[in-house]
This record gives C-alpha cells, sequence and structure tokens, in this order.
DNA sequence: GGAACAGTTGAACGGTTGTTCAACTGTTCA
DNA sequence: TGAACAGTTGAACAACCGTTCAACTGTTCC
C-alpha cells in the first residue's frame, strides 16, 4: 500500500531543456544563503540601525538589548557576506553598511507586507 | 575572572529614545518572517520557475528533481506568506506567483551578488 | 466501482543555527 | 604595570526547520 512518492522523475509531466542546470543551481544557493542572512531578527534590527548611522558594538548591545557577545557573532556573519564593514577606533571598533543595495532591499519587502 | 558580559545595558553607551520599540520591533520580526521564506534554496527555485510560467506540482517535483511531498510541503509555506496562488484544473492544481514583489526582490538580490 | 495519477498531511529524523557561557585579546588611562 | 572597558571566539545547548516516509484525499477514465 501507499504511494512510494519517488517516481517523480519526468516521467508524465516533460522536462524541459537544462544544460546548464549546475550553474542556475548555484546561483540558487548563493541566493538562498544571501537571504538567509535578513532571515533573522537580529540581524535585520542590526542592519535598520545601522542603516540610520555607524554605530559600535557596546552601542549595537545596548539598542537592540542584546549581550555584546551576541551581536558580535551576528556581526560577524553580516561581515563575512559583505553587508557591513568595520573600522577601530581607539577602544571602539565601529561598524557600518558596506552597501546602498542593503536598504534598498529591506525597503522592498517593507513595502511588501505593508501592502497586504 | 571572566567578564560576565551582561553589563551591557546602556552604561556608558546612551540609549536613544524609544517610546515606540514594540511597534518596530514588531515590523523587525515580520521583515525576518518575510525574507526566512526566500532563505531556502528549494523555496527559491520554485519562484523562480513560478516567474517564468504557472506549474503544477508534478512538473516542479519534476523540474527541480524533488519528491511531489517535499515541494508540497514548501508551496503550503509559499502560499501562507501570500507568495503563491493556486487553482484546480481537473487532476492538476496549477500554482503561480502572486505578487509582482517577488520577482522584483529576486532580481535586487541577484545583482548584489553579482556586483561583488 | 476501482485503477491510476495528482496532491496533501503529520510524525519523525537529522542537520542547521542563534544564544549563552567562559575565556580570551586589544586599547586606554592613571 | 594593571585596572577597566571593548570586542572576539569556540564549545555546548536548545530550538528550529527541511526532507522523508507512510497514509491519506481528490479527480479522471475505463
Amino acid at each position: 500500500m501507499a504511494n512510494k512518492d519517488l517516481d517523480n522523475h519526468a516521467r508524465t509531466c516533460s522536462l524541459q531543456d537544462n544544460k546548464s542546470d549546475t550553474k542556475d543551481d548555484e546561483l540558487m544557493f548563493e541566493l538562498a544563503d544571501f537571504f538567509k542572512i535578513f532571515g533573522d531578527s537580529t540581524r535585520i534590527r542590526i542592519l535598520t540601525e545601522l542603516d540610520k548611522r555607524e554605530l559600535c558594538v557596546c552601542e549595537i548591545s545596548s539598542i537592540i538589548s542584546m549581550t555584546k557577545s551576541a551581536v558580535s557573532h551576528q556581526l560577524k556573519i553580516l561581515k563575512q557576506s559583505n553587508l557591513v564593514k568595520c573600522e577601530r577606533r581607539g577602544k571602539h571598533i565601529y561598524y557600518a553598511l558596506a552597501d546602498s543595495h542593503v536598504s534598498c532591499i529591506i525597503e522592498k519587502a517593507i513595502e511588501h507586507i505593508q501592502e497586504d
């Protein structure tokens, strides 16, 4: 009993020409990874605060009410994704948005949410 | 020994006026939830295929080489987020993008990725 | 009716991921 | 030099999430 559900490889349904699937697939993974960064409320809050002005870890930690450690972990991820840049000035390390695309994408998402 | 790292609530760092934090926080959660949907390569592939043309579950399953079950689970999530709509025609249920924002946001993300 | 195909659903498993904790480095200032 | 503050790091834990599996419903057609 029970349909095995594994008989899904181009039987009745026609498959379109797919010579360069691997190239497309790679882009899909890159896209998903890119959006994953935005898919966390802590990171989104950090990004929107940095959109207003540059901030040090201590300030971010205070504004969003999270430990410096948690913030630092997230900033590391944002930095690795080239979404933020940082610069040390004395005791403090100031973070800022690295890219104008960031606020643009967030704005589009807000539009989508609020138009519902 | 060891800094407890819990002394982060507005000591030396000045906190800005935050009367309507809850309202902002809610938007941040909504934003994160919205981006979470895009943060999975299976869903991104489904969305980009649906951007080309409407498809039934069977076709999507065949194109992206995943079981109908896995595709159906993801389509449910996309539907709950109002990103796709569906319509039954005979044996098949056809899915299509519900919103023009979707392709716009994906395009912006591709721009960002490829400009690096 | 029943065979065949299309699609959905809930439980379970395994991998991923965000936060915490403790310990560490780097900088300033007395 | 050493105290105090700023920030980072890796391990560990818990929560979350996507796929699989098995069983189910819905539709068509003989």
